[in-house]
RNA sequence: CGGGGUGUGGCGCAGUUGGCUAGCGCAUCUGGUUUGGGACCAGAGGGUCCUGUGUUCGAGUCACAGUACCCCGACCA
């Protein structure tokens, strides 16, 4: 079958890396960085998108289109954003092709060159910015609230499947606002949202806090990120909030009037999450039988396997079957017959397996004659007997239940690889071993760098409601006063 | 861009000190038997051995160059 997922254990890349191509969401794409997201893939990705864009209309938010092209000369308005960007992106020179005149095939046509180069979006902070200067002349204009769903091209020198694609899909969230407090109150709302979405829809745990200054988004003041641990211990940034202060709005000229009547230049928030969100769900939940995935995002959340001798016994089963499924569908849940006449039961569970769908119900000859079915559960993979009579709602539950436990699980995992620290020769010692370490830190950026090129360990951020992590104590590595502790760990 | 590795039917691989008709497993197709955890038997189809140059009577195998991909760093959502 050669569908086996390799062992976590032997090489978490490569097991990370077989599963979400094994599972049929995604393959590697000819053009080199970039994926192909498929079918079964982008429907988890559409879940997702729909689950968050009602969580961010709630908050008043609109939805609007940006260019995917951007001038390279607003690239050079804000200094910090470009050193962030500028390395890493690719850039249309050209809007032509002809016929190649020595042979066959076609060459760019060096007469159609641009007089300003195009960059391909790593962001769309300047274009943004660029078009609310149109936008905003009044202090009634404001606030704005605008999201947009798109891709974004970064020429990443290393990539890897949804964790760093060439080309990626996200939305990024871009507000202007009349005063500082409000815009900072936007960007923690914002965090908030992500990790309400993470814990609540993705069951993933996810910490909130502060980016240390090392560690902030090109041009912010303030970023605030939910960071997740994998499997292997390692954090993963799923989202991040910004609070940007006026360096966008003074880049951009984008000043309004002020109910005193004074020109003041707006304050600005950008927050975004990508596909990188997919990568946190395989690596957080996946096991070795392949995709775990929360109901809440399950493309399919239960799927039936008949099992038959004969072609009047599958139609039979499928009967009931499809009466269950109506049943199901009426309470709001997807529900799937596989009704293949030409794969065994013991390949259909496999692939389903593979494909993370969190319940399976298996029906043959005997639980008809008993009016009963097979019920099994992909979290625990145990499975159960239950009469067809009222299935519907112990199903109903028993996804609530899972969603439960695959959220619990996840904490329970990063509990148990989550421990403070006071010691530096501790901390060299137990950070390569897959755990987030709290630890006291004197709020220096040397400090944090020499910690980085020491361990390759960064502070992955300043917590402010996950752990009480606000208590007196000496920084590890220096030695200094601390206020508080800090998450560090080896991070994607 | 540095260090390492790999390119052989759709996928995963073997191929000895260069040797005669390039193999194996999976997948595919046909027929039959099967069907409560990735079926079995029989038969069939499918290859510019990454590209180029060189060495040689002879290259999948050796040399050089190029190229693609993977892994480890630096960079990052």
């Amino acid at each position: 079958m050669a569908k086996e997922v390799t062992k976590r254990e032997e090489n978490y890349s490569q097991w990370y890396n077989d599963l979400a191509l094994k599972a049929d969401l995604a393959e590697q794409s000819a053009v080199r960085g970039c994926m192909v997201i498929k079918p079964y893939g982008y429907a988890i990705w559409e879940k997702m998108q729909g689950l968050l864009d009602g969580m961010f209309k709630q908050t008043g938010v609109q939805n609007a289109y940006f260019p995917l092209f951007i001038p390279k000369s607003f690239f050079s308005r804000e200094a910090e954003h470009v050193a962030g960007f500028a390395k890493e992106c690719a850039v249309v020179t050209h809007h032509r092709l002809m016929n190649d005149p020595d042979g066959k095939g076609v060459v760019v046509d060096p007469s159609a060159k641009l007089e300003e180069e195009l960059i391909v979006r790593p962001t769309s902070e300047t274009i943004i910015w660029n078009t609310y200067k149109n936008w905003i002349t009044s202090w009634r204009d404001l606030p704005i609230l605008c999201n947009q769903w798109c891709n974004v091209v970064r020429w990443e020198m290393r990539t890897r499947l949804f964790l760093r694609t060439a080309e990626f899909l996200w939305q990024e969230g871009h507000t202007a606002h009349a005063t500082s407090q409000e815009a900072e109150a936007k960007a923690f709302e914002m965090v908030q949202v992500y990790a309400k979405f993470a814990r609540e829809v993705m069951a993933l745990p996810v910490i909130v806090g502060h980016k240390s200054p090392n560690e902030r988004f090109a041009g912010a003041l303030d970023t605030l990120t939910i960071e997740a641990m994998m499997q292997d211990g390692k954090a993963l940034q799923a989202g991040t909030s910004h609070f940007l202060g006026q360096n966008f709005a003074k880049s951009f000229d984008v000043q309004f009037t002020n109910k005193e009547g004074k020109q003041e230049y707006v304050w600005a928030t950008s927050w975004g999450v990508s596909t990188r969100l997919m990568g946190a769900l395989i690596m957080a939940h996946g096991d070795d039988n392949g995709l775990v995935l929360p109901p809440k995002l399950a493309p399919i959340q239960v799927v039936m396997v008949p099992i038959f001798k004969t072609e009047e016994e599958h139609n039979a089963i499928l009967d009931r079957m499809y009466e269950i499924k109506k049943k199901l569908e009426a309470m709001g849940h997807s529900v799937k017959v596989d009704d293949r006449d030409t794969l065994r039961p013991g390949f259909k569970f496999a692939e389903w397996e593979l494909k993370g769908v969190p319940v399976r119900i298996a029906m043959g000859a005997r639980d008809l004659a008993a009016g009963t079915v097979e019920v099994a559960r992909r979290d625990t993979l145990t499975k159960e007997t239950y009469a067809v009579e009222g299935i519907e709602s112990h199903i109903h539950q028993l996804l609530d239940d899972i969603q439960e436990n695959i959220y619990n699980k996840a904490v329970a995992f990063r509990e148990s690889h989550i421990e403070k620290c006071d010691s530096w020769d501790e901390f060299k010692e137990k950070i390569g071993t897959g755990k987030f370490l709290l630890c006291h830190w004197d709020g220096t950026a040397e400090t944090e760098q020499a910690i980085k090129d020491a361990t390759k360990a960064t502070i992955r951020c300043i917590p402010i409601d996950t752990c009480v992590c606000e208590e007196e104590g000496v920084d590890i590595f220096s030695g200094k006063p601390s206020h508080r502790r800090v998450v560090f760990a080896i991070s994607y």
